[in-house]
RNA sequence: GCGGGAGUAGCUCAGUGGUAGAGCAUUACCUUGCCAAGGUAAGGGUCGAGGGUUCGAACCCCUUCUCCCGCUCCA
């Protein structure tokens, strides 16, 4: 395995005060002294978020023939929690060390630590320093609610916390509505809900969170096939379409023994951060776990009939579940980089340009009348075709760096000139590159411009290893 | 819950008993006219909250609230 990138440890801090600042997300509730571990997107996060989310959905739906959406409700029948295991199970056993170190242990990893310490599985007391242990205390991670006017135990409700079962629950439905045959996928992207211990690191685990999962139905003994299948698929669309570079990223499989107990086969999408490897996606093959127990606890049939060779079977299910907030956290942090430029800090964010809250700043060089009508004419007509923004203060250079600080691939400038050669310049934002074209043009040229873009963050992504703290050269023409 | 850090302007922070500050940001005007430009001016702070000590508290003492980081959490 290869070394680890090296990583800015105050990465993080930089980048959050930042996003802060420039509108991209921030703490919830702030006003009233914040929330933990909850955020709020501002005005660009909104926009790049719903990219991020436009391009999954792009990529596991519109451009498939083997996938069907859904939207199924965040509140659901609380016997689907039952069956599927998460009242039981879904809980994180805490003990606490009443001895010298304090710390909080799982219930349930003990015997690990133990082991991991050289010490005997079952020793007595607190794996670090051996002190008593306090009771197994339960936290079942599901928010609790109560749904209608009474607030007992029959009206008792969750917050899902995850979507999946949502797909599970309205399988036959889908198959009986769409006439589908298997193989075929189910896809929903939505909050799901989990009451963490120990939420971390920002937007990375909160308690409120976006997913974007998709099930997989397929003829069981098929199911290692599509796994490895929908590893690579995944991979692909982490590294092309969202721009994340590949040295930053691995597929991690999991050890025979951290397999939940509904999976034989788990992979892990990862990325370097600061504090270490962090999980954006996992690739389950979760069998027919889920069919199975929610046939057996609803006594609906969830079988399918294969026509073609008289079978009838519980479908295997492939799931390939990602964070929304993960993957726009992931693409911030890989995009940010400091440079110099003629002495000065330059921050920018090389943000792939599908990704990025504006694709197309339109600029006029000074603040004449003459210039900004003809400035914003020329936006209000970009932006039937592309994501764009006026900006009209201060100096050209400052507004340049505003745009790449947000990561705004391209930036087209009006100048006195525009008034007698109808042409505009439009300036890039990695190379800080400008070259003049015509107004008749302009959307070709920057349809070309973006393309490029694309072109040139798939390259960085496919072989850039770590340009965090390298100063790229900046190069300057026109 | 435990441990650590921090709450002062939109952001980053300085200010350890004597009139609340800096840089950046914001707004207006002038100048300039392609890479974080110069000038002038303006707006913006119950110094997290409450109590105490003191002639006097952002600063010392007590209480409290909140956020951030860690305690290996599987999106």
């Amino acid at each position: 395995m290869p070394p680890p990138d090296p990583v800015a440890p105050d990465l993080l801090e930089r980048l959050v005060s930042l996003c802060k600042q420039r509108g991209f997300f921030f703490g919830s509730s702030e006003i009233y002294g914040g929330i933990n571990a909850l955020y709020d997107y501002g005005p660009l996060g909104a926009r790049m978020r719903r990219n991020v989310r436009n391009l999954w959905w792009r990529a596991m739906v519109e451009l498939r023939d083997d996938v069907e959406p859904i939207e199924t409700s965040i509140i659901m029948n609380p016997q689907v929690w039952v069956a599927s295991g998460h009242v039981a199970t879904f809980t994180d056993p805490l003990v606490d060390c009443t001895g010298s170190c304090r710390k909080r242990w799982r219930a349930d990893h003990l015997g690990d630590l133990r082991r991991e310490r050289g010490k005997p599985e079952d020793a007595p007391g607190c794996p670090e320093c051996g002190g008593r242990l306090t009771e197994a205390r339960q936290f079942n991670l599901m928010f609790r609610t109560h749904l209608g006017p009474v607030a007992d135990d029959a009206a008792q409700v969750y917050l899902r916390p995850e979507t999946a079962q949502g797909m599970f629950v309205d399988f036959a439905t889908v198959v009986q509505a769409t006439r589908r045959r298997l193989p075929f996928g189910i896809a929903q992207q939505g909050k799901s809900f989990r009451n963490e211990i120990s939420p971390s690191n920002s937007i990375f685990r909160t308690r409120e969170f976006e997913q974007m999962e998709m099930e997989f139905f397929c003829k069981p003994g098929t199911d290692l096939d599509w796994h490895s299948y929908w590893c690579t698929e995944r991979m692909r669309w982490w590294i092309e379409d969202c721009g994340v570079r590949a040295g930053r990223l691995r597929l991690r499989a999991h050890d025979e023994d951290e397999l939940s107990h509904y999976s034989v086969a788990t992979s892990d999408v990862e990325y370097l951060f600061p504090w270490g490897w962090g999980e954006l996606e996992g690739i389950a093959d979760r069998t027919d776990f889920d069919l199975r127990s929610h046939m057996e606890a609803s006594g609906r049939d969830l079988s399918y009939f294969e026509t073609e060779t008289n079978e009838r079977y519980v479908p295997y299910v492939v799931e390939p579940a990602a964070g929304l907030d993960r993957g726009f956290l992931t693409m911030l942090m890989d995009a940010y980089h400091e440079e110099e430029v003629r002495g000065e800090k330059r921050v920018v964010l090389r943000l792939h340009p599908d990704v990025s809250p504006w694709q197309v700043a339109v600029l006029p060089l000074s603040k004449k009348p003459q210039l900004t009508e003809v400035a914003r004419s020329l936006e209000q007509r970009l932006r039937n075709r592309f994501r764009t923004e006026y900006d009209e203060t201060q100096s050209i250079g400052r507004r340049y760096r505003r745009q790449d600080e947000i990561g705004t691939p391209l930036a087209i400038t009006v100048d006195f000139d525009t008034l007698d050669d109808n042409a505009v310049t439009i300036r890039e934002r990695d190379g800080m590159t400008q070259v003049r074209v015509p107004i008749d043009t302009l959307e070709q040229a920057c349809e070309d411009q973006l393309v490029a873009s694309r072109a040139a963050a798939l390259d960085r992504a496919r072989t850039a290893a770590d340009q965090a703290g390298q100063s790229a050269q900046p190069q300057r023409q026109g």
